[in-house]
RNA sequence: UCCGGCGUAGCUCAAUGGUAGAGCGGGUGACUGUUAAUCACUAGGUUGUAGGUUCGAGCCCUACCGCCGGAGCCA
């Protein structure tokens, strides 16, 4: 037989007879010729059969949307196949026929995807992002891999704890209630002081009722822990670490970002330095007439937008009322569902605006930042946001208060871009022994559930940091998505656990 | 938990309180270098559920269920 090729290798072939097999992603066939567009997970070949090749033409008109074949023929080139190479059909093989597929090459709702999640992700966007995903990954592991840093597995069943534990999964284990972890974090300090650089990556639980599209009740968290760093190396590290994924993907998922129709200039923008503000210069910047100026203003630009997609839907409708049928009017109805969906959005938005706009300027110190404050300070600035010192008050009890201003803690956020949100979160950790129990008896926690993470402020302690990075929320800033739903392959969120 | 929006054919959506429709997908046939092909024919419905108002409800009212995304919380 043939040789067997993958798609994304079929120029290497050209003019040879090569066999790729697959899944059938589209077909259009007629009398004399039929056209098949076959996937194998690394590319589309257009294979086409003509009706001399008379078993081929048989076959292939039997196959619909998604079956699995076999297909023979000679590699060549041809400016009309997508992909620039196309395959002339020798010999078709059906493995199964698939009957009835239910995603069609049209519209669909979320929901229907959603539902149909195990089949979604054959479509180019979703293979796209989910190429992304690897890729991120792998560049996580790779940048702390290549600085020293020794891989710690922490356990995902862990003890209550005290701190948020109304936002943890309880799990029965042997009639003991434990937890599904939401952080490696306090495990990941014992091993800082045996390894001295660590990271821990895996899965993490959260149980907080929120459906919004940042939220996932299950979700992939990288998070490096270093002894003897304090906060400005932490800062530094996350720059560096930003900078490296965005630079990897932009180098090796060029072709993924365009199927995702990605602007990449924003991208390209991310580089040292990041901007830096404190939480106070954040609440100042919130306050100042600059930003109140600058939110004004967008608002009008936004209303003015919105009038401007309410016209072109108008114009679109007439237009759709009036074009005849076919691919005029299905790219039409195309342009008619995105513009009423960002109109939809853009008028809750708008409405809700002014309000979040005085939210921002009387926002009062001591509170914690919200997505829209976070929002506001992201789009002040074209890189992502350093934000450091938050009040103690709503941080966590391990945090390291600042030595000459024990108000605020010695923490870091990362901001993403174009309303992205956090994507880290880390702090320098408290090392002192008595202070740290007495912030523990401030909280009123139990302290004996604690005290092998006493033990490591006992015996050589050392000023020690680290944070933890959202893979889902990168990926969805990185690919310029929507939802944080297409960013991992079965989402976990509330009111969804199938498929 | 709160606030807002939406539930009509397998899918995406139409339908002044007055005979439930279109496109796609399925089926049958025709046609051919097609690009989410095209043309003709065809099957497909308890309008989320339960009440109510009305001569008459997909449309109005009430409750419930489901979905969407925003607040809170967070990566």
């Amino acid at each position: 037989m043939e040789p067997m090729v993958e798609i994304k290798a079929l120029s290497a072939h050209a003019g040879a007879a090569v066999t790729l097999q697959g899944w059938l992603y589209g077909k259009r066939s007629g009398g004399k010729v039929a056209f098949l567009l076959v996937r194998d997970g690394t590319g589309l070949c257009q294979c086409v059969v003509e009706a001399e090749a008379a078993d081929a033409f048989a076959r292939a008109n039997e196959l619909a949307q998604e079956s699995s074949l076999q297909v023979t023929g000679t590699v060549r080139k041809d400016e009309r196949a997508p992909g620039g190479y196309e395959l002339l059909v020798t010999a078709v093989r059906p493995i199964q026929i698939a009957k009835d597929y239910p995603i069609t090459r049209k519209a669909h709702g979320v929901d229907f995807l959603m539902n149909h999640r195990h089949l979604w992700f054959r479509t180019p966007r979703q293979t796209a992002i989910l190429r992304v995903r690897h890729r991120l990954i792998r560049s996580m592991r790779a940048f702390f891999d290549d600085r020293g840093f020794t891989l710690v597995d922490t356990p995902i069943l862990s003890p209550g704890a005290a701190e948020g534990a109304g936002t943890l999964f309880p799990v029965d284990f042997f009639d003991e209630q434990v937890y599904l972890a939401q952080t490696g974090q306090l495990y990941l300090e014992a091993a800082a002081m045996a390894l001295g650089k660590v990271y821990c990556f895996g899965p993490t639980f959260r149980a907080e009722k929120s459906k919004t599209r940042r939220h996932l009740a299950e979700f992939w968290m990288i998070e490096p822990e270093i002894a003897f760093a304090e906060l400005p190396d932490l800062a530094e590290l996350a720059e560096a670490f930003i900078t490296h994924l965005v630079g990897d993907i932009l180098t090796h998922c060029r072709a993924e970002l365009e199927t995702l129709e990605r602007d990449m200039a924003p991208l390209e923008r991310i580089a040292p330095p990041f901007p830096r503000l404190t939480y106070s210069e954040a609440v100042d910047l919130l306050h100042s007439g600059e930003v109140h100026e600058r939110l004004l203003s967008e608002l009008e630009r936004d209303r003015a937008c919105l009038k401007q997609w309410q016209a072109d839907l108008g114009r679109a409708e007439e237009e759709r009322a009036a074009a005849k049928k076919g691919w005029r009017q299905d790219k039409l109805d195309r342009q008619i569902l995105e513009l009423r969906e960002n109109i939809r959005e853009l008028d809750v938005d708008l409405r809700n605006r002014p309000g979040h706009i005085e939210n921002a300027r009387h926002f009062a110190w001591g509170n914690d930042l919200g997505g829209d404050e976070e929002t506001i300070l992201s789009r002040h600035f074209d890189k992502p946001v350093i934000i450091t010192e938050y009040p103690k008050d709503v941080k966590a009890f391990y945090m390291k208060p600042k030595p000459d201003d024990p108000r605020v803690v010695l923490n870091l956020d990362v901001i993403a871009p174009e309303g992205y949100g956090e994507i880290i979160g880390g702090s320098q950790r408290e090392d002192d022994f008595d202070a740290l129990i007495a912030r523990m008896e401030q909280e009123q926690m139990d302290r004996a559930p604690y005290e092998w993470y006493l033990d490591l402020r006992r015996y050589g302690s050392v000023p020690h940091g680290g944070f933890g990075l959202g893979v889902e929320r990168t990926v969805a800033w990185i690919c310029g998505l929507r939802h944080i739903r297409e960013t991992i392959p079965f989402p976990r969120m509330m009111g969804r656990m199938t498929p």
